[in-house]
DNA sequence: GTTGAAACCGGTTGTCT
DNA sequence: AGACAACCGGTTTCAAC
C-alpha cells in the first residue's frame, strides 16, 4: 500500500496526539471528515499504525533511573539465544533489547526505580540467566530527546 | 499524588490500548464509570499521563534500519553539549538520545530506510557538527522487544 | 463510590454528487 | 473519491443515594 501526502499528515497528527477528532483533522489535513474516516480505517488494517496507547511520564511514575546495558551472552550453548529472548520478553523493566552488531551481543533499555532497584534486577532477574556470559550497565544522567514518532 | 490498585489498573489498561471505553475499563477495574472517569481526568491533570498516541509500524513505514550509535563530543569546546542537544532534537531520525555514563558522551537510537539512508544522514546531518569528535555505529539484527509500557 | 438520567459530541453509515 | 446529513454510541455532567 501507497501512502500519499494525505495520508502522511494523518500519520504525522496522529503520532503527536491520536485523540484529535476526525473534525480536527479534517482541518489541519484539507479533506473533510468521510475521507479522513476512510483514510484512517485503511491505515489501520494495512498495519501501517499499530496500536493506540496511553504513554505516562516515567519520573512521576517513580523510575527515575534508566539504564542502557550491553549483554554478552555465552556463545557455547546454542540454546542460549532464545532462553535469553524469551527471559527478557518476561522481564517488565526492559522496555527495549535487541541484537546488535559489534563486540557485544545485546542491548537492553532498563528502567528502574532507584540504585538499589536496579541491582536487585541486575543481582536476581538478569545475572543469573544461564546464558548470560557479561554485562556492562550505562547509566543515563540526562534524557536529550525520547520519541515514539517516527519521521513520516 | 498516590496511586491506588484502581489507579494502576487503569494505567496498565491504557498503555496497551488508549482507545478501550469507559465502559470497558469500568468491567476489568472493577469500579462503575463515574470513578473510572474521575481517576483518568486526575491522572491526566496529574502528569502520569502525559499524552494519547498512535504507535506506527516501522517497517511497513519504510524504516527497516534500526541503529543504536555512541557519540563522543570535543569537550574542549564549552558550547558543544549544548549545540549538540538542540541539534538532534532537530533530526527526525533520531528518536532517543541520552548522555550516558562510561567511556562515550552520548546514546542516540536513529531509524533510516536502508544503509544508503544511514549513510547520509551519518555523512551530512552527524559528523558535519562542529562539537562531534567520534561516533560509532551499532546495527540493530533483530529487535526483541520494544515496548512503550512502563512497569505499573 | 454507585446508579441512573440527560445533554452533548463525535464517530459511523448511507446517499448523493 | 469526497461532501452532507442523519443516526447512534460513548463521554460527560449532574443529582440522589
Amino acid at each position: 500500500m501507497k501512502l500519499d501526502t494525505a495520508d502522511r499528515d494523518i500519520l504525522r497528527l496522529l503520532q503527536t496526539n491520536s485523540q484529535l477528532t476526525m473534525k480536527e483533522l479534517s482541518e489541519q489535513v484539507n479533506l473533510s471528515i468521510t475521507p479522513i474516516h476512510e483514510r484512517i480505517r485503511k491505515l489501520e488494517k494495512s498495519g501501517h499504525i499499530d496500536r493506540y496507547v496511553a504513554l505516562l511520564n516515567r519520573k512521576k511514575m517513580g523510575k527515575a533511573l534508566l539504564v542502557y546495558c550491553n549483554v554478552t551472552l555465552d556463545k557455547q550453548r546454542r540454546e542460549s539465544f532464545e532462553e535469553f529472548n524469551e527471559a527478557v520478553k518476561r522481564m517488565p523493566e526492559v522496555m527495549e533489547c535487541c541484537v546488535v552488531s559489534g563486540n557485544f551481543d545485546y542491548l537492553l533499555k532498563v528502567v528502574a526505580e532507584d540504585m538499589e532497584d536496579y541491582n536487585n534486577f541486575y543481582q536476581q532477574n538478569l545475572s543469573v540467566l544461564q546464558s548470560v556470559q557479561h554485562i556492562s550497565s550505562f547509566f543515563v544522567m540526562s534524557e536529550i530527546k525520547s520519541t515514539t514518532q517516527l519521521p513520516v
